[in-house]
DNA sequence: GCTTCCAATGAATTGATTTTATAGAATGGA
DNA sequence: TCCATTCTATAAAATCAATTCATTGGAAGC
């Protein structure tokens, strides 16, 4: 059974008539005929009743024309929709990301993103950067969001990385503390103070011990929390203080209740935003338009 | 796009491997892999991601999948239900059948059908024999059950007749009768009669205008009734007398309400049930099973 | 009885699919 | 880092299937 001899099959029976079926289909009547016999053959049972100059549907040829009208049905709709999905009109998006990404910059991003294209569905796995490479790796998320210390390696076998911006770091203090009449520190002037920290593994700590390392800072690290939201509320009680990226703190600084201060007087390494891709995967149309809008 | 295509992207999908797919549906790799491309290229869509050994379904390829079982499933069905059809578990049987025949023949016989093919329906349409033989010729109907004045000619063009047995006509008398109380009369005896008569047109008032004709006795019709049903009430309430197929009255003279009394005397052209068929229609299962039915 | 119209069939041709053989790419292990 | 392994892709040849052309055979209409 050919979906080709279904086709003949079905402007056989609409028409009663195989040359009229021939005509129709672009074929010669005895192309018709062949095709009509090997479905009878194969399914061993006779279509249509030759009636001398007429022909008619037998029991068999009404049951099948049913089925054969329904099967052609779904392969135009299947046409349909993979027509939809190539044009953007529908799909799907699958997106790993690093978890400060996923909290301070997806949101806004997705929401315009929704609005733009309805169709397109949206789905977001969160996790640590190198957790998001894996995914990104394996093909579970078509691109990943992660952090890097310093400009991202263009290529690293299969998957290419692409920096979509600088990830400044800032200094949260609480309003009251000595250094919060500043608008800058250098990392010199933490030495001391109490700090706040991510735990261990998070690209936020690496980072945070990195730059204080290198100023020769030594860290105190007055407590190890495993969520910024977290660490943001201690600083505002006068726990402690943190280095955390400036969107996290970006809402608690309008509001007055956290100031940020840029860290300077060192040739830090600068955070990025880097977008990861498996090179070799195909990349859909609703794919294309969000990286389009992340990139921008 | 060709159901072949389908089967072997299926595979490809559900092994996830090319070559295990290859050798599930017995064929080499490159032949399964021109299939997907076929696909791939008609659909303008890439279906699967080659990352190196491993592939994947994009999300054109998991769209498809979705369409393409259901497809393959139909067509199973379509199979199946086929099978069903020539193996005479389904089907439909459409009848053409004389008015009388169709009232005091078929009932039992039908009901004894249903009862061993319990998947078959069963339609039936009465009608004058004239009407009923073009019901068959137009296909309409599978087969038509008719009378005949003598033997059936057994081909005349493309339709053949089978004699099914002897179709009785009796004479129809009140138990209070002058006749009543015989078993058997002659035509003769009917001179002078008040004759209750089918309406014109009929085979049985031919029937009945032939025999009385043949015997020399002149017809008194007392009355044209285009029912049988009509008539033996007719004849129970004394009305007068009328000819009519054992069969209609058997129920009545069972009761004693009528009394049927065989026509002897004369060289009477038997009058035949009849079975017509197009030679050239094919014969379901159902069908034939059926035919076997009537003629035992 | 002749003509017309239709489907079926045989042989040749064209076209598509499959196989064979091989290349190319990525993974996993030493 | 290199090698062996394990995939898929591709090119050319072989095979298989479908189409066309030409013709036959059968039924219907005049």
């Amino acid at each position: 059974m050919e979906l080709r001899q279904l086709e003949a099959f079905i402007t056989v029976a609409r028409r009663e008539s195989f040359t009229r079926a021939a005509a129709e289909l672009h074929l010669t009547q005895p192309a018709v005929t062949r095709q009509i016999a090997a479905l009878e053959a194969e399914l061993q049972a006779l279509l249509f009743d030759r009636l001398g100059k007429r022909i008619q549907l037998t029991g068999a040829g009404e049951t099948l024309l049913g089925y054969a009208e329904h099967i052609l049905r779904l392969t135009d709709e299947a046409r349909e929709a993979l027509e939809e999905l190539t044009a953007g009109r529908a799909g799907r998006i699958a997106i790993g990301a690093a978890s400060t990404l996923a909290t301070y910059v997806l949101p806004p991003l997705l929401t315009q993103f929704r609005q733009e294209h309805p169709g397109i569905e949206l789905s977001l796995r969160t996790g640590l950067s190198a957790r998001v490479r894996e995914l990104v790796l394996s093909g579970v998320v078509d691109i990943g969001l992660v952090t890097t210390e310093g400009e991202p390696t263009q290529q690293d076998g299969v998957l290419t990385s692409e920096s979509l911006g600088v990830y400044e770091t800032v200094l949260a203090v609480p309003p009251g503390h000595v250094l919060a009449t500043q608008l800058t520190t250098t990392v010199a002037e933490l030495s001391g103070e109490p700090l706040l920290a991510m735990t261990t593994g998070t690209n936020l700590r690496t980072y945070a011990e990195h730059i204080l390392a290198d100023a020769g800072v030594a860290a105190r690290v007055a407590m190890e929390l495993d969520s910024v939201e977290a660490i943001k509320r201690m600083v505002e009680a006068g726990l402690g203080i943190s280095l955390l990226p400036r969107v996290a703190v970006a809402s608690e600084v309008a509001a007055g209740r956290l100031v940020a201060l840029t860290l300077t007087g060192v040739p830090l390494p600068e955070r990025h935003i880097v977008l990861l891709r498996r090179r070799d995967k195909h990349q859909s149309a609703p794919l294309l338009a969000f990286l389009a809008q992340l990139r921008q």
